[in-house]
DNA sequence: CGCGACGTTGATTTGCCTCAACGATTGTGG
DNA sequence: CCACAATCGTTGAGGCAAATCAACGTCGCG
């Protein structure tokens, strides 16, 4: 019997990857289930980043405080995503990143020591995160396309179609900040294609 | 006996593995070794990500031409990297990029379907690939976080402290590219930094 | 030699930021 | 349950970083 909270994880990893029973009872074992409240953060800047993070239910951010002490949003984490410091989780180094919950969230967390435990007693989890890095990497890669040839507006345009779902569940100012601009900037964007769309 | 261009590309591989001999044959048979000229192609956006590519000797650049026509630059690789579309040949889907020689360039190249087939029989590659795609998928999150909090100057000098070895070698338009900035702008830049050290 | 690629310089324009002020909404403690 | 603070979005005036456009110098190469 698994815990009905681990359900939506085992679905994840079975479109990656087929387990045995054994080794489904063995991963299951190497998970935490968490909760956070809304403002806590799982993570700050200096600390080691010990887990990886996959989110059940809620939404969470990853951001970076510049030497000014602008905050800029890395990445959102809603149901069905990962989120970490994926550079400290790898070298151990301290993290860059902040990350904190914008809504109650409930996580699945791996711990780092288990984590690469993982892939030496089933060698498949090389393949799953393969393939989930390649994911991430493409995406990434596009962003950086989008932010070297898209003025804001289109940004702004490509991200709520991409992401409308997220789009939704947070404030503008922190879409602005995921984008690169100021939330002034945005607001005006917003009055714009308002104005256009009659 | 190795064949002597092959040398870089498995000293490249025990970083991150250890092959049996027998592994490192069956590796070395899925290779197939290539020179481009300068300014020859080995993608064109629109066909099919066929290889991914490992760069022995030379310099390569991967950029998107955005619908002004105006073209930015991805990527560079030089000695030791890997270039390709990734989307592309991960998924099949015609390619957003180009991909061309800005050097005469050696390279190394593992066709697709023998690329998928290697992480079946040698699922030790999963590990390498995981590996690299952690490794990329950093410095990409790196790049983001530098477009989105660095004024122009300070992503050029960020640029030119990381890759020194390609910015001594590749035109410094095609740096403005890479940086998200115009040409012009890149030479105000350096007349700027040139004059500060006095 | 002459053409094309590359870098530089300067004048002008513009996309986006800064700063400041002001509603609207939410939520929280008295 | 109200009062007040905090959070969030909007608007506008002014400023700056970077783009655009155009002209010119230099070098390497066919």
């Amino acid at each position: 019997m698994v815990a009905p909270e681990n359900k939506p994880l085992l679905d994840y990893v079975s479109r990656f990857i087929q387990l045995t029973a054994e080794e489904e009872k063995y991963f299951l074992s190497t998970l935490k289930h968490r909760r956070y409240l809304k403002r806590q953060f799982l993570l700050q800047a200096g600390d080691e980043c010990k887990h990886e993070n996959y989110v059940v239910k809620g939404c969470l951010r990853a951001y970076f405080v510049d030497p000014n002490g602008t905050p800029h949003i890395i990445q959102f984490a809603i149901e069905d995503w990962w989120i970490s410091d994926l550079a400290s989780l790898h070298t151990g180094s301290p993290s860059t990143f902040n990350i904190d919950a914008l809504e109650d969230t409930e996580v699945i967390q791996i711990e780092r020591s288990r984590f690469n435990e993982l892939f030496e007693k089933i060698p498949k989890f090389d393949r799953m995160f393969r393939l989930m890095l390649t994911n991430a990497f493409i995406a990434h890669q596009q962003r950086i396309i989008d932010n070297l040839c898209m003025p804001a507006k289109d940004r702004y345009l490509a991200f709520i179609k991409r992401y409308r779902n997220i789009e939704q569940r947070v404030p503008q100012n922190q879409i602005a900040s995921y984008l690169g601009m100021t939330p002034e900037f945005l607001s005006q964007i917003r009055k714009k294609i308002a104005a256009e769309n009659l």
